[in-house]
DNA sequence: ACTATTATTAGTAATAATTACTATTATTAA
DNA sequence: TTAATAATAGTAATTATTACTAATAATAGT
């Protein structure tokens, strides 16, 4: 039975370098970061800690966009844009409530909304430079 | 290199199967179903399939979402509403086309807009029962 | 400050989904 | 019918993530 969560070092250090970055890190990119600053790190406690940052609220976890996860220490409301052919993340600022519209559209499945999730999905300048050289 | 893409019976099963589920399955549920007419298929042979179907856009790769890859054999223009608890995935009819105020909005970001991916999150019915009895 | 409790850690092993490999088979165009 | 070569079955390899375990260290109470 967990109780009191401990603010160890380790925990302080991914935090800090999550908000320092605004790259949208995967856990192993960040991995990589902290070993700057604790070079005995184990990816495995990079996992376990933005998993309980995350299920406290303290940072936000991207939900499955590509084949890893991605997070966000940023918590003002923004959405993202992805690029389709390497993965970046960039914000976006803009906050699309579930609408009127939203809840009768679902209404017929029986669920219960949530939150409605908005995805933009792009071709970003650096790929799109790459492209038109091919 | 690759030229003519052939209709393996493989395939054609494969192919109808997932159009008369409407469950969005993943590639190793549709696995079990097309098992009862080839039994000798290999999980392999399902993943390059629905690989090669999507990329043909005979049919549709739900993006990542959850922790499995979900397919969907109807091209009809809709969303999605997926349980946050058990994965579950129904569909919606909305079909929201990006709008001026999005190009607006990731003009700023130098990325090329494709689409603006909508999804709807909530519990199912089934969830919700379950969990009023705990 | 000291100590007891126990959450957390490093290191490693285990899982699970997906992809790659290879010899063999079967579809298609000529 | 046949030659060319996609596609297959079966298996091994990859990759991201999670689980396990003995040792460590953060915190509350004295």
């Amino acid at each position: 039975m967990e109780s009191r969560p401990r603010m160890t070092k380790q925990r302080q250090v991914i935090l800090e370098e999550l908000r320092m970055m605004h790259t949208h890190p995967t856990a192993d990119e960040l991995y990589e970061r902290v070993r700057d600053r604790l070079p005995r790190i184990s990816l495995g406690t990079v996992y376990r800690n933005l998993e309980k940052l995350a299920a406290s609220g303290m940072i936000r976890r991207l939900e499955k966009t590509g084949s890893q996860m991605r997070f966000d220490g940023d918590l003002h409301d923004h959405q993202h844009i992805r690029c389709i052919l390497c993965g970046r993340i960039e914000d976006i600022e803009a906050e699309p409530e579930p609408t009127h519209c939203d809840h009768k559209l679902v209404a017929g499945t029986g669920f219960r909304l949530i939150e409605r999730r908005v995805e933009y999905v792009g071709v970003c300048p650096a790929c799109e430079a790459k492209k038109g050289k091919m």
